[in-house]
DNA sequence: GGCCGTCAAGACGAT
DNA sequence: ATCGTCTTGACGGCC
């Protein structure tokens, strides 16, 4: 396989704008909403651009472009106030042949034992399906993870399964499932990605941390080549980051060269006939994925 | 203008 | 039981 595209989440520091500018629910009112939505999609539309100029063609649009917007209290109409916005973006990003991706927040547990907490996931992953529809059409994907164990993993993968049915059908169109850290690692997201047939985000640094017996390479190549399979021919989205010390997952400023060559190398090898984007998760952002894209060889 | 406690929200592991 | 951490870090009251 090789290599597409690269990307960034949220925000562009050259620029120094972000999709993700945000308020209090007490300052919830509808100057506060216009304003700050305002802000958001014009600060999506300068990324657009900037992204164009550097042939960047891979973002992730932060989840409160539209703040509070599947919270109870909020009652304003975005799709409506921003129609004339929303369409002019997915002009742009048809022209500039953007990838959109967004990636709701660790408060969004699909598999929760709590009812409420289930029903605000489910409206908080409608939101980000409604707006990804409207900029991004049939291309746009919703990013999330399982979400909690409960002391039971295999009852928590069943009920993430059953919850998937009370999503909308474009929501499940969107939704892909990523590895996480801690509690289900690649092989569990696979197991449920079989059975409701949604394609899985591989984070090699998730796995890493996520895998005790310290052999995080071994049957790697096996591992990614099902995750592959679970795209169905769509272009594979795969995470990447660096981490700052052995504890933990906290991300660093810029990617190590030896970690984007030794994942770059893994994924040439996989006899897939197909190319791949990496959404890169460092906290230099776009700078980051520039300093990257200086390994001229590994793009093709 | 910069600092820092807080923020809509959940789960988990360390203490 | 409570705190810190995960992360897209940002808000906003206070100095």
């Amino acid at each position: 396989m090789n290599l597409r595209y690269l990307g960034y989440a949220c925000i562009n520091t050259s620029l120094e704008k972000t999709t993700n500018k945000t308020f209090r629910l007490k300052n919830l009112n509808y100057d506060k909403y216009y304003e700050t939505v305002s802000y958001n999609l014009k600060s999506l539309e300068d990324i657009i651009r900037w992204n164009r100029e550097n042939n960047i063609n891979f973002f992730r649009i932060g989840s409160e472009v539209i703040p509070l917007a599947s919270h109870k209290q909020f009652n304003f109409d975005w799709e409506n106030d921003f129609k004339k916005e929303m369409n002019f973006l997915k002009k742009l990003a048809d022209e500039t042949n953007m990838r959109f991706t967004m990636h709701p927040g660790q408060y969004t547990v699909l598999n929760s034992q709590r009812m409420e907490v289930v029903k605000t996931a489910v409206d908080e992953i409608e939101y980000h399906a409604r707006f990804l529809d409207k900029i991004h059409p049939d291309k746009g994907k919703i990013v999330i993870h399982t979400g909690g164990v409960y002391g039971d993993k295999e009852k928590a993968k069943k009920d993430f399964i059953k919850n998937f049915e009370l999503l909308s059908p474009l929501a499940k169109k969107m939704l892909i499932l990523e590895n996480d850290d801690k509690s289900f690692d690649v092989f569990d997201v696979l197991e449920i990605s079989e059975k409701i047939n949604i394609p899985v985000v591989f984070d090699i640094l998730h796995h890493i941390c996520n895998t005790p017996c310290q052999k995080p390479y071994q049957n790697l190549e096996e591992i990614i080549e099902k995750v592959v399979k679970t795209w169905k021919g769509d272009i594979p989205v795969f995470h990447l980051s660096s981490r700052k010390s052995n504890k933990g997952c906290p991300h660093t400023d810029y990617i190590r060269k030896t970690d984007f060559r030794k994942f770059i190398s893994i994924l040439k090898k996989i006899p897939v006939h197909s190319q791949y984007d990496i959404m890169v998760e460092a906290k230099m952002k776009e700078k980051a994925v520039i300093e990257l894209m200086k390994n001229e060889q590994f793009f093709n």
